[in-house]
DNA sequence: AGCACGCCGACT
DNA sequence: GTCGGCGTGCTC
């Protein structure tokens, strides 16, 4: 009997699995299957969908108890060797299990056992899907063909050099907003398309994609009027509607490819450009799973298949900058606007000297005032949501503090007033009078958009206010709805968070005043006056477009900062020049090379003594590019406590990516069981983008 | 990660 | 007496 068993032959498999633990796993099968296929497997007591990596001679695990997969999943071709190195190469340089990147990414269907093995699983979750679309053909969106718009000469420069586009064709296309990249992108994309090639749109939101679509519907048509076929990728996609975006464009079906960060791991068999918009945007990060930066990856991408690549930014990321300063990219600059309209004026208004009302200088609100009597729109953006960032006990100092973190609860009014501690999520009753000592009057310290909306409610009880920020847009439904009345017309006054800041262009808009910028800019991250000044070109971008004189009003206690400096000229070159200078003398990114790996514990001590003893095991002399890599002492980080876990990191340093990888990997390997020993829970991030 | 196994506290 | 809390350890 066993000898029976045994004549069956034996064809050995390594499989990625998404599990957190290092590399792959053995199994075997009685019939070849080829790498790239995706098979069903029984892993201890559960079952999971994996993928063929490698299919060696004989397994590295104890081949008594290796085990028989329980299928292959036959019903997609093999994922291709390109997309494969792709996923390697990610897998490698951010230091985590292959199996962490080839799943994730798949839409879930395609990686639920459930899909294959449950009772209404007949035919697989594909079947299933062509079954559905064949059923009900998805209605051909009709968007009447519009009529390109005729180029400026510095357009036509710009757009001449990208098809012109050879060795290395990697573009930075530095534009200021409304200076038409946009344009610039559908020239060169119709040109790649009508090769018969793919194009891959990447933005940073998934707010930003209907306006993107739009505009990619009505302008990539054939000059034989045919549109050329576009899907959508992003994560606020339906299962199934992923599943058919992914379908169509990995089987060559669909044309255009506009997604977000995930999109650019979507194969696409006849790829020939990728458009990275707003480049600099830190969205294009993933902060959790497989930390991988998308636009890293696509300029990787790009780089191996051949093909061109533009990375468009009015605020480039100064990563980017230097890549072209070093002419690892060729930087195209589009300086005028393309609509005739001159960019707003921006003024700082100093509150050092102001008498402020809530909070509020003089000149902002005679701004509002004149802005409305003129019967136009305003834009207030402040990056605080809730009512009041504290609640304050004036008899004893009793602060609103999270039970659960070192921060303060946050008071928020609406139907029903409550404190929410914006870092674990925690809700409250708001205290009627002090837990401490009792007294009755307790006050909200600062202010936050709802009371900024509450303010301006009393201040112009004729204006139309409306207010955009997570909680606005959670409770009356989608953002998309709150953004059409205000291009409607239905809005004097747009309060928001960053929220507002991106995508839309509103066209009565002709002032946008800036509440909160300093608390922006003194963020410990050495990336916050970068952050700021891209955050505030990009809102007071959004004013003006279509009207001259409008205004941006920007309060601060600090107008002598050069970030403001810069901003009151428009100019991104100048600062670019200044940020680069500091970063390079006191060696920071993109000087050197950042690791972050932090750690959490149920206490502090837990943290620190787990990344100290990491440290000393990284001085061993063995540890490869030890002598190249710079490792910072172990420091708590600024909020300690988050939802009971008490967090600490360590920051990693060299001049030299490939020393940095080198080190990452022994060390990191040697991680886990210290972590076990310590009662950590870690995470290591390559290119951390906040530290 | 998840899931099983295992050893201690308050419930029908 | 058992249901279930989550600590420990294993999974190709």
């Amino acid at each position: 009997m066993a000898l029976l068993k045994d004549m069956a032959p034996r064809y050995w498999l390594r499989i990625a699995l998404d599990l957190p633990l290092p590399g792959l796993f053995d199994y075997y099968h009685t019939e070849p299957v080829a790498i790239g296929i995706r098979v069903l497997v029984r892993f201890g007591a559960r079952q999971l969908v994996g993928m063929v990596i490698e299919t060696p001679d004989q397994p590295e695990y104890d081949a008594d108890r290796v085990k028989r997969i329980e299928m292959p999943l036959t019903d997609l071709p093999p994922m291709p060797d390109v997309w494969l190195d792709m996923a390697q190469f990610a897998a490698r340089y951010y230091q985590r299990p292959l199996g962490e990147v080839v799943l994730p990414v798949l839409p879930a269907p395609l990686r639920r056992p459930a899909a294959y093995t449950g009772k209404k699983s007949a035919g697989g979750p594909v079947a299933r899907q062509l079954a559905r679309q064949s059923k009900n053909p998805p209605i051909k969106k009709k968007n009447k063909k519009l009529a390109a718009p005729v180029l400026n000469t510095e357009q036509q420069a710009v757009v001449q050099r990208l098809l012109e586009a050879s060795h290395p064709a990697r573009f930075l296309l530095y534009g200021v907003t409304g200076s038409g990249k946009t344009e610039t992108y559908l020239r060169l994309a119709l040109e790649v398309l009508a090769q018969g090639k793919q194009v891959l749109f990447m933005v940073p939101e998934i707010n930003l994609t209907p306006q993107f679509e739009k505009t990619l519907r009505q302008r990539l048509v054939a000059d034989d009027g045919a549109a050329y076929p576009i899907a959508v990728m992003h994560s606020g996609l339906a299962d199934g509607k992923r599943l058919e975006s992914w379908l169509a464009i990995s089987q060559g079906e669909a044309r255009v490819l506009l997604g977000t960060r995930m999109a650019v791991f979507s194969p696409m068999p006849d790829l020939g450009l990728i458009i990275v918009d707003e480049e600099h945007d830190p969205s294009y990060k993933q902060q959790d799973g497989l930390r991988y930066s998308a636009r890293d990856l696509a300029v990787w991408r790009a780089q191996q298949l051949g093909i061109p690549i533009v990375l468009g930014s009015a605020t480039p990321s100064f990563e980017s900058w230097r890549h072209a300063e070093q002419g690892h990219y060729e930087l195209l600059r589009l300086t005028q606007r393309a609509t005739a309209v001159a960019l707003p004026e921006i003024r700082l208004i100093d509150t050092r000297r102001a008498q402020l009302e809530q909070g509020w200088a003089p000149q902002l609100l005679e701004a509002l005032e004149s802005t409305l009597q003129a019967g136009q729109q305003a834009l207030v953006f402040l990056n605080r949501r809730g009512y009041a960032p504290v609640l304050h006990c004036g008899s004893c100092g009793w602060l609103s503090q999270c039970s659960h973190c070192s921060a303060y609860a946050v008071l928020h009014k609406g139907h029903k007033h409550y404190m929410q501690c914006h870092h674990c999520g925690d809700q409250s009753p708001v205290a009627k009078h002090c837990p401490d000592c009792g007294y009755v009057d307790l006050k909200p310290i600062g202010h936050g958009t709802q009371r900024v909306e509450e303010f301006l409610t009393e201040r112009f009880p004729q204006a139309r206010i409306l207010r955009i920020d997570a909680d606005a847009t959670r409770r009356k439904g989608s953002a998309e709805r709150l953004f059409a009345q205000v291009h409607a017309g239905e809005v004097d006054i747009l309060i928001g968070t960053q929220m507002v800041s991106k995508g839309h262009d509103f066209s009565r808009l002709a002032l946008v005043v800036v509440l909160n910028a300093d608390t922006m800019l003194f963020a410990q991250d050495f990336r916050a006056p970068e952050r700021l000044f891209a955050q505030l070109m990009q809102v007071a971008g959004r004013a003006g477009r279509h009207h001259e004189g409008a205004q941006v009003l920007v309060q601060t206690d600090y107008p002598d900062q050069a970030v403001y400096q810069a901003l009151l000229k428009h100019d991104y070159a100048v600062f670019a020049q200044h940020e680069l200078t500091q970063r390079q003398s006191v060696g920071l990114p993109p000087y050197v090379h950042l690791a972050l790996i932090t750690a959490e514990a149920k206490s502090l001590a837990q943290a620190l003594d787990f990344l100290k003893q990491a440290k000393d095991w990284a001085q061993h002399p063995d540890m490869p590019g030890r002598d190249r890599v710079f490792l910072y002492d172990a420091v708590p980080l600024r909020i300690v406590r988050v939802a009971n876990v008490e967090r600490a990191q360590l920051l990693i340093e060299s001049q030299h990516r490939s020393a940095l990888q080198a080190f990452l990997r022994a060390w990191g390997s040697q991680l886990d069981e210290l972590a076990k020993y310590y009662r950590c829970r870690f995470t290591l991030e390559v290119d951390p983008q906040e530290i």
